[in-house]
DNA sequence: AATGAATGAGCCTTCATTCAT
DNA sequence: GATGAATGAAGGCTCATTCAT
């Protein structure tokens, strides 16, 4: 699972040659620089295109920011499904968000990296509405996955606000570090203690019985 | 404990006063419309003053941007200081370091706001090289504080680099959370959930003894 | 050979139409109001273009100096080497150059202006480097001329480093003097006078046998 | 006589050390960075005072370059009415124009240099007017020097606007050479040949009898 | 006389975007 | 579809000058 993989896979087959190698160089140049430091002349250069061609392909910019964008968040929430699915306990379905989580961002560092710099300019571009709706949508799978009937009621005595900060906090956390570089083991290193201790967390107290 | 409060407290005095005002304005307006989307004229406009008196006083933009970092960065770590200060248990250790954090965003959620926005940028400019430093620093002075001999040794099998991400991540996503409007309760309502999270992920294995 | 004739020499063809134009009115300018009195958007409204057009062309300020300045350089050496190509004695090396000298500031009054202003800008700016290698080559070059096997003993007594000074210095003051109206006379009235004094002030002692 | 020594000379006394510092500076700097890059402020610092002083002193920057320039001028002059003073023969005479100049430059570098660079902004200036007095009763003055009746008719051959470029314009020509580093050989070294070679230059064609 | 904070017009430059070819 | 010259609004920043202290 490559950063082209993701790619190809998301935009397959050959017209889209173009479209998907100004993708990459966008988020490279993004990530390096910053996004509005980045200027459509570098990723033209980078790309050996003309400013034409990317603006037929994305519309302006922030066509192309938000595209990255609404790519990586896709396939992160692809990840989540498939290792959701396979998992039938509540604790189960902590360790699944938490692994797919610290297992895409360990696969795809670089639009990792880009999501967490690109979300405030997407809330604050045209795109914000088509945002908020994913969000909503995500937020409501998760919690009927988390409070579907057949599931105990291991999370009762949860805020339900507090929730998903308190499964994902820590794993988000130790990947911005990572991808910051301030640390140097990679994330799955530790999944399964992140995993872990965001079951505690959220467990009721009396864990040991 | 005001936004006002922190300015005063850090830049007393009169002939402080257009330095204040800038600060403040310039906050507000890096907060609600981005750092870079805010031009010196808009702080300009908002404080009533001339171009050359801001440039008189931050040099540039970016001195602007880092004044304004710093002292969040130094306010911050002021308030993390007198909790520690009080405590003498490695538990009252995870307890300061997740309440002062709380407490800080919930009273400074401007302050806040703006470190999460600025840091990449700071990063990139020319106060990298402050800013890498002040980072060693303070890791290396928590890791003291964590490690000193009178401290017990319920710490031992959790990684080092992955401590600090397991204390803070959670109260840091939910704030993060908080301050973008996407939930209600002030973090303070969840200090104690939050550091009881903390310390539960961090304390050894037997956690019900 | 007026302006115009100049910049279609060195610059031909339709699509350098609009840069031709900068280089015109941007030449005019300077001349006129001096290099830092003269601002991008003045050019720009002479020129009835875009600010962008002139940095789509010139890069910035200082590459339209110094393309202006080079341009001079290489038409005043154009005309120089052909005059010298005639010239078989010494003494009619030193015609030549006198000559060309005068010649090219009649016929290019405005060129010639531009390059006596234009030298220490060009000087101190970021193309100070390939100015030092063309002097050098220029240098070189007339120096071989003059002391090339054919040519007599004629300057033999004469400090190498005053030789250039000695052959041009009065034309080049004239030259001066007459660009910046103090005197009347076109330089080519007294293109013999000056030729003559050059050679007298050159030539061995014994001027007379 | 050294800079300094110009200095004391034209604005002697110590209620005068401010500004003759102020004058210095500003020379040093004017000569280095150019006048138009050279700011009010870079020359506050260097003096070490502010700029309410220069102000106080000078009027504003333009008034600074006029005091510098005049002072220059002045100067030069008062070395060239004293060489002029011994001369009691033609030959003399053209030898004292070119040996003051020499000795001029010679002494006083930089002056000499600003002299060159300046005159292009002075001649643009508010100070326009009073230059072109002076040049004026200069011009005059030499004119009656030169054409006096106790002198010959040496000269009766040349044309009268091409003069005073035949006697200095190797000397000038050399002079800048030298202030701008391409040549070493101090321009004393060589002020009897640039005085013979203006005398050739300028005397009846029968060099030799 | 001296100070230096404050002013603000104006400069160079950038860069997203368009559109004729 | 592709190209890249042209556009021009807007931004960061400079700096000569003023004036209250």
């Amino acid at each position: 699972m490559e950063t082209a993989d993701l790619l190809e896979r998301c935009y397959p087959g050959r017209r889209a040659e173009l479209k998907r190698d100004i993708f990459r160089k966008a988020l490279k140049l993004f990530n390096e620089q910053g996004i509005e430091a980045t200027t459509i002349e570098m990723i033209r250069a980078e790309c050996d295109t003309s400013v034409g061609a990317i603006y037929h392909h994305f519309g302006n910019k922030e066509g192309l920011v938000a595209g990255l964008f609404f790519t990586a968040l896709d396939d992160q929430a692809q990840l989540r499904d498939s290792y959701l699915a396979d998992a039938d306990t509540t604790r189960a379905g902590i360790y699944a968000l938490v692994h797919s989580y610290v297992d895409w961002v360990d696969n795809q560092p670089e639009w990792a990296r880009f999501q967490y710099h690109a979300r405030f300019a997407v809330t604050k571009g045209p795109f914000k509405d088509e945002l908020a709706t994913r969000n909503k949508t995500r937020n409501r799978q998760l919690w009927e996955w988390l409070s579907a009937p057949q599931r105990g009621d291991e999370l009762k005595g949860v805020p339900a606000e507090l929730m998903l900060s308190l499964i994902i906090g820590q794993a988000e956390s130790y990947c911005r570090t990572w991808l910051s570089g301030r640390v140097k083991g990679r994330p799955t290193v530790y999944r399964d203690v992140l995993a872990e201790a965001a079951w505690r967390s959220i467990s009721s107290g009396e864990v040991c019985n």
